[in-house]
DNA sequence: GGGCGCTCTGAGGTTCCTCTGAGATTCGCG
DNA sequence: CGCGAATCTCAGAGGAACCTCAGAGCGCCC
């Protein structure tokens, strides 16, 4: 039972000998330490546990690290992410960042540099869990579906599952429908679909688990 | 007339063409930019204006840039901060992100990643940086609601929280019913307008959150 | 191959926001 | 007190934004 603790690190690295050095830097730190060798695995270990920060490679085999970022992202994963790139080019850069990357790093970097970003990530932040609050009742992530109501449990597709997320770990952000059809659908131009899948979250659990902001777009129901 | 809109900026800079450059640039990007030459002058603008986002270069007179962070941060300004530093050292960048600092740029930077940065310091801190005072509640500009009365939440629309935010952003301030037409309505001509959505606004929220100025216009309730 | 569930489109009905205008009320001043 | 001007109150028109939902397209599993 890892990753559930204050200072847990999510490491993403395929090289072993760099990733065996990463390992007992941050655990010398007092970061609890889990990792992953892959973007897939990465990206499972990423959704199913808590972390308080992520640290990720750019050059990854099955995913590529910034990819890994955006998919993330994209499910609602807010946790603090850094970046560790052996390219340094502008365009790299700008590219992990927008991607939602927090801070990134660039190889070969210096350890306390390292450790200082890391610091300044945590400083600020909040976590995540694979259990969402929504008031009386809660999202289960991985299992898709919302229990705890006087109903009983409640089952969400991938998309009402995704969209629901991103609104529950956000409780009182106001999202645009630009903004939602980028990070929960990735196809660039599907204008309604956004609001037929806030219709059908209103249909399974109720109309006021999302709210409309009127000319906005649409934030949690509670809080 | 400056910082309380969305993406104000504040940037503290003593390199006149650097400043200017840099004006050039955040302006060109939608910033609203506020300027301060030495430390002293940025500590006062930070401390009296609302910004989105600072950008502060390390070497300045008056207060060294770092230390300018320092001492916001220890007066709970939590807006976040970027630093410009000419020094590239792993001690100093260390030092610059320990103080509370969000990131840090070393020159010469590339304008792209700058501004790269600069987006992902905004889109973290949406969330927490939109607040204006009422008095015994305050208005979130971003969620378009006024919170922290004893009664739950009011919602507002568009045109409502338009105006509020104007009125809270000046609070000792008398507008004409001119100003408010050119400031908050676009048409030219709506000449009841403003009247009516004070009287939304003070029925939404009681009659003395807005003050009338007999033959002058309104003010703020508080102060 | 056929059935099933998921995703997204598009059209029509509904709600909400904005601003107008007219009557009621209050204010300032002689 | 009395009068004109300023302000308040509010019903409602018009239009934009939004909701609802049937159904087509797609992929997946048996």
């Amino acid at each position: 039972m890892t990753g559930d603790h204050d200072r847990s690190l999510l490491l993403v690295e395929d090289d072993a000998k760099l990733a065996a050095l990463l390992d007992r830097l941050f655990t010398g730190e007092g970061y609890t330490v889990d990792m992953a060798r892959d973007g897939q695995s990465g990206l499972h270990h990423a959704l199913t546990q808590r972390y308080a920060v992520m640290v990720i490679d750019r050059g990854l085999p099955a995913i590529e690290g910034v990819d890994l970022v955006r998919r993330l992202r994209a499910r609602g994963v807010a946790t603090p992410i850094l970046v560790l790139t052996a390219r340094g080019t502008t365009e790299d850069r700008v590219e992990g960042l927008d991607a939602g990357a927090e801070d990134y790093v660039v190889k070969p970097f210096e350890i306390d540099e390292l450790l200082a970003r890391l610091r300044a990530l945590l400083r600020r932040h909040t976590d995540t869990s694979t259990r969402l609050d929504l008031g009386e009742r809660y999202l289960d992530v991985a299992a898709r579906r919302v229990l705890g109501g006087t109903a009983g449990p409640i089952e969400l597709s991938g998309r009402e599952n995704e969209l629901l997320q991103l609104f529950a770990a956000h409780p009182s952000q106001v999202f645009t429908r630009d903004e939602l059809r980028r990070l929960v659908f990735q196809d660039a131009d599907s204008p309604g679909a956004v609001d037929t899948y806030v219709y059908y979250l209103r249909r399974k659990l109720g109309r006021d688990v999302i709210r409309t902001v009127h000319g906005l777009g649409y934030r949690m129901g509670s809080a």
